[in-house]
DNA sequence: GTGAAAGCGCTAACAG
DNA sequence: CTGTTAGCGCTTTCAC
């Protein structure tokens, strides 16, 4: 049974006539304040009176109206999470995830929207956000990238995410890029490899020079220096508009060419994918003839991939915790850091990879 | 300039005292009630003092606060949106963005929450929706399945996407699988294919049997029967734990047993990845010897294997779309389709599947 | 055309 | 320990 009862109003729009406090405090023989006490855990209310109050709000199934409450306090629950594209990178939703993990722990609520990347349409959200009062926001972009936010029409605190405010007006939370390439690096030299070969993000993207920066510094550390001359880009065109997957080709002149790599780093796993069908029709087996080490970590592709693709994950789950974590601290008052948040970018070894020397033993070994 | 200001209150939770109806009509030198009608638009207001007042809203950047509104009309422009695990299939995302999409154009606002699957945080969630009295709420699930909603603390009108209750209490929105099955096939029918494969999905999951009816449907339309000795779960094991993906090794079994299918359909994408992968090590060239057909349509898989595979779409954005549109109506006190409504799953062609006699002539033009 | 008064559901401040 | 009063920002009702 309900205890909600549904009525009509003139312009046809439904509503619920719910349980009050007075109802509760009618029922229970106590003043409205009392019930209030009781739901809001305030301790000096005597445990006969708490308990009494307690089952009839229990068996009258109330809850208090946030509205109501956002009026009185002030003070509003409510955080807006404003996204640019969503899903365009499909696990980049695990951003989602993660603010609202943190923001339940807080007992907040979170109010979404997707400008699809339409200026007016993030104006008219934030004024959303300004509507109902949103303690915080945070915006998240779905790949790492600057972002002019110009004037935004909301005043409370506003946390970045998978971006960063050309101004530095923001905090901001980003994937660890450079340490990333470095990461992809580092494995395939440790593994003994020394012709690595690099099928690239977009170069207009921020996240490919930064990974460029790794992939050059990890073989630095080790004495070594990366080969330009088998870096290729893997995407060209304007992203979000046009782009287009070039990797299977780039990687087919890598592999045809002299000095051909004895392992490929590669700025997604989609153009994992493509290198390794690359490789197939190169006549080339991975990991044997060929590593491959892919990033993101889309468990579409790289559980699905035989072998399976060892990998570098975007840590979205993560960096939506960590900025939420931000603008919890800053709705209660407190500082945001300065520069912005690098999170990590773990490996996960798969199958995709192994020491160029052991080539077809290790093959054989594997089937 | 903002026109705002922070303070703190006690316990440190942060508050903006924003303009108000009030500061407008001080300013404005008009009662508290004539700048509500200029806001709302009311045409029983003078020009000059709607122009006057609009003036002042805009120059003070005033915005409505939605809960006084919420509490004086006693209805709310919020909606409640609950997934059990978003991002396990990515691109069922998109449910969200024909969600929202839909709730913009009338103007209401989303409230969003993710439990992970666990009915106290689903308990806690619907709870959540009714402190902020929502008008209406939508319930999603990542995979197309049956669901056991039980008795839900939320009164208002409720609409099911992806998922139906086993009591039909409830109004739902469904992907057309037995259809998107029946156009799996009848394409390579069309094409010529009489050797038919199948490495399908999970076979605990409903679509697996519904995408089977649509497969035997389709050859029975076509004068052919379906030959179950080529048809091989491509995923075993609990979905959402501990599933698993033996599409590569059912593949190769169909690819290397007698009577060798011509073209295979997929129960996903993933699974296609894994079938491309066993023909691959068959030697058997795509589309060339072996024809493929997947399902979902996730751009970073379909896109990106060469050959771009044909597929067949999971219209998420307007699963979301349709529901929105249901529940818009409910909410305005209309009815809704007693049946779940089925929404087509179309055919999306690339470069996967030709006919089979054509082998080798088709596989040189190609190249 | 416009304004004054009342009240939505809740809690802060204070009184008892 | 408990109750009373007042008011958050808005819109409804009704009077002018």
């Amino acid at each position: 049974m309900s205890t909600m009862s549904k009525t009509l109003l003139p312009d046809a729009v439904s509503l619920f006539v719910m349980t009050t406090l007075k109802d509760v405090a009618k029922r229970a023989g106590v003043s409205a304040k009392t019930v209030s006490r009781v739901v809001n855990r305030d301790p000096l209310v005597a445990e006969v009176t708490r308990a009494a109050v307690q089952r009839l709000v229990d068996e009258l199934n109330y809850v208090p109206n946030a509205a109501a409450q956002q009026m009185r306090t002030q003070s509003s629950r409510t955080v807006g999470f404003l996204t640019d594209v969503i899903a365009t990178t499909p696990y980049s939703v695990d951003i989602i995830r993660g603010v609202q993990e943190e923001l339940r722990a807080e007992g907040r609520s979170m109010m979404i929207a997707n400008s699809g990347g339409a200026p007016e349409q993030e104006a008219e959200y934030w004024r959303m956000f300004r509507a109902q009062r949103a303690a915080g926001a945070i915006y998240a972009t779905m790949y790492h990238r600057p972002v002019d936010l110009g004037e935004i029409d909301f005043a409370g605190p506003l946390v970045l995410v998978n971006c960063y405010d050309r101004k530095h007006r923001y905090p901001a939370v980003l994937p660890d890029d450079l340490a990333g390439g470095c990461t992809q690096a580092k494995y395939l030299i440790e593994l003994g490899h020394r012709r690595i070969g690099l099928v690239s993000l977009n170069p207009v993207i921020r996240a490919a020079d930064l990974r460029r920066d790794g992939i050059t510094k990890a073989h630095k550390q080790s004495g070594l220096s990366f080969n330009d001359a088998l870096a290729r880009p893997g995407m060209v065109g304007r992203p979000g508009g046009g782009e287009r997957l070039v990797a299977y080709e780039a990687a087919r002149e890598l592999l045809t060419g002299r000095n051909r790599p004895t392992a490929i780093i590669c700025g997604h796993d989609q153009i994992a994918l493509q290198v390794m069908a690359a490789a197939a029709d190169c006549g080339l087996s991975v990991p044997g003839d060929l590593s491959i080490v892919g990033f993101d970590d889309q468990p579409t592709i790289t559980d699905a991939l035989r072998p399976a693709l060892t990998t570098v994950a975007l840590p979205y789950y993560q960096m939506g915790r960590a900025a939420t974590l931000i603008l919890n601290t800053l709705i209660a008052g407190g500082d945001a850091p300065l520069k912005p948040l690098l999170v990590p970018c773990p490996l996960v070894i798969r199958q995709s990879c192994c020491p160029p020397e052991t080539t077809s033993r290790a093959r054989r070994r594997r089937n």
